[in-house]
DNA sequence: GAAATGCCGTGAAACGTATCATGAAAACCA
DNA sequence: TGGTTTTCATGATACGTTTCACGGCATTTC
């Protein structure tokens, strides 16, 4: 009970056994054993409540085990579900995570990669806002949403293709004019396609649309001259809205609300991401949903293959979401 | 560049150096070393881009750095919130912090307890839905919410004021007629002192109540039962609901609007746990704000803290948060 | 029935680090 | 200056595991 009962060993238990170091270590490993001496381990390993030391393990092996994965934080529900998918990946396969939140600070983004080098993991999953990150050589890295060169693998979900459907929505919906606004200028970046498909979209059905993004670090205030500019006789000059996060969806209908114009009543709103509050509720706004699963899945898989150079960026198929009930497309 | 250069290790430090393997190790712990030797160290740590192998570390001083956090998920936004701000305390001390999602299973919670004695964490800090929980003695534990026994620090904040606090504040708000509402049954659970508040005060205050708690397993149908049962004429028997999860309490709002009954117009609503959309948002529903951020922080102060034993069940101070602000009691 | 083959238990050797006892040099004191 | 203390570099050791070469034993093969 004292509280530094060291714990057993492997020697303590060939011991107990009366076997040789090696036996016990190819007991616990699964490698072939005789009958009877695997039966004595077995016990002794009972009898001494013994537990395999993983930091002997790791040392010798030199696999530990665990992914990294990098991530601004858990507040936004797009990422806490994020993180909560990779979770149960990585535990399929016997893997542990590592969080690391970055608070979109490049400088911890970057403390974080020097950190798996120390062996802490055997391979990175990140969701970084650093366009110029040094990508390390050495070490398993899938991105997620951002691109960065041909040989790291890149998991994202068909962008393009969602912001289309959220234009053909708008259109189906009724609305005869139409407006993007997306936070963020990185336009490398894979949701900046969610842009491009809405664009598209948008052209190809000839409805008429306009286009409003906010760099990094602008005021958020930027929006609101934006909406109001586009206000006359207390109605708003589109009637669709399609916007790049959820998060920024969330912000603008408080606007909008805020300027006594109604949602959806004056003006369709569709967000993008598929955020719920919690488990099972009711979408707070319209809103294309991301495979989060699938993204999970594609990152553990492909951070835990050994050929990883060889995969080519994932592409996952987006699933619209609107008030009251799921739609595939 | 090859992908398995194996990287330098502090004895390639000190060749380099032309110093001894311990004066390396010396400079890298901070312990006292002449200047010159340090510099020669120095250097030949940036030559050589040499990062501390956390394996080997680990295996010599038996000390991971690493705390384990147990929690149902990362869905429920509370639980995110503990997430972000217990990594934040850990590593403000260097620490790491290894997630565990239970899925409210009893096992998976008992499995990860025992993962932590391959001395994979130097602590634990434990959300646990499992009452009859053996607590290991030999690894630092905390709960958060759960009181086991006066051995195992737990750490909660006012339950008990806060309930008494939405009491008060639907009495402030006009209420005549009050209700609550909670799902669990375990009594022990510290958040049973939110019913105990509400009651204590109501009593205080004169303010006519009623109860109405699920068990864990009972179907939540039964509230939309209990609903039903207290509707006359179309209207609620009671102005004034206390919810002890803004989880439940926004079920309950979505079950109200669904037969017609205004929230806060016909009723008014109090959620605990203070969670919010996103980072900054407004509400879902008004909420007795847990103060997640101090929470946190005791946890890990505890779980870190080597006299573990002397240290008492913490409490915090509860913050009420109403519609379009927060109001300090 | 002897040689060849396969099976599997053995003990030693690493993996990379922190620490400890040792001893030498430097600093101090009288 | 001689003795005593302090400072600090050294090299060996141990942490707990996996793996590897070795060899003993049993089973097969012609």
């Amino acid at each position: 009970m004292s509280k530094q009962k060291n714990a057993p060993t492997m020697a303590d238990v060939a011991r107990e056994a009366g076997v040789a170091l090696g036996t016990v270590s190819r007991v616990i490993n699964g490698k072939p054993v005789g009958k009877a001496f695997r039966n004595k381990v077995e016990q002794a390993i009972r009898r001494l409540g013994y537990q395999y030391n993983n930091s002997g393990r790791t040392l010798r092996t030199g696999k530990t085990n665990t992914i990294a994965f990098i991530v601004p934080n858990t507040i936004n529900p797009y990422f806490a579900h994020l993180v909560h998918h990779i979770n149960i990946a990585l535990e399929k396969r016997d893997c542990k995570m590592l969080l690391c939140f970055t608070e979109y600070d490049t400088d911890r983004e970057a403390e974080f990669i020097q950190m798996a080098r120390q062996k802490l993991v055997d391979g990175i999953i990140a969701l970084t806002y650093n366009p110029d990150l040094t990508i390390p050589d050495n070490i398993p890295f899938v991105t997620i949403d951002r691109f960065f060169s041909a040989s790291v693998p890149c998991v994202a979900s068909d962008n393009f293709g969602g912001g289309a459907m959220a234009a053909r929505r708008l259109k189906a919906l009724g609305c005869t004019s139409a407006a993007f606004l997306r936070i963020g200028s990185t336009l490398t970046n894979e949701p900046s396609k969610r842009r491009e498909g809405f664009i598209s979209a948008c052209t190809e059905m000839g409805l008429p649309y306009e286009v409003m993004a906010l760099e990094d670090g602008q005021p958020f205030s930027e929006f609101e001259h934006f909406l109001r500019s586009h206000i006359t006789d207390h109605r708003l000059a589109f009637d669709g809205l399609f916007i790049g996060t959820d998060y920024l969806a969330w912000e603008i209908i408080k606007l909008l609300r805020g300027m006594n114009i109604r949602v959806p009543e004056d003006v369709q709103v569709i967000g993008f991401d598929g955020i719920r509050m919690f488990g099972d509720q009711e979408p707070v706004v319209s809103t294309i949903v991301q495979p989060v699963q699938e993204i999970a899945e594609a990152c553990v898989s492909t951070v835990l293959s050994d050929r990883l150079s060889a995969v080519p960026s994932l592409t996952c198929l987006a699933v619209r979401y609107l008030y009251g009930g799921t739609t595939k497309e």
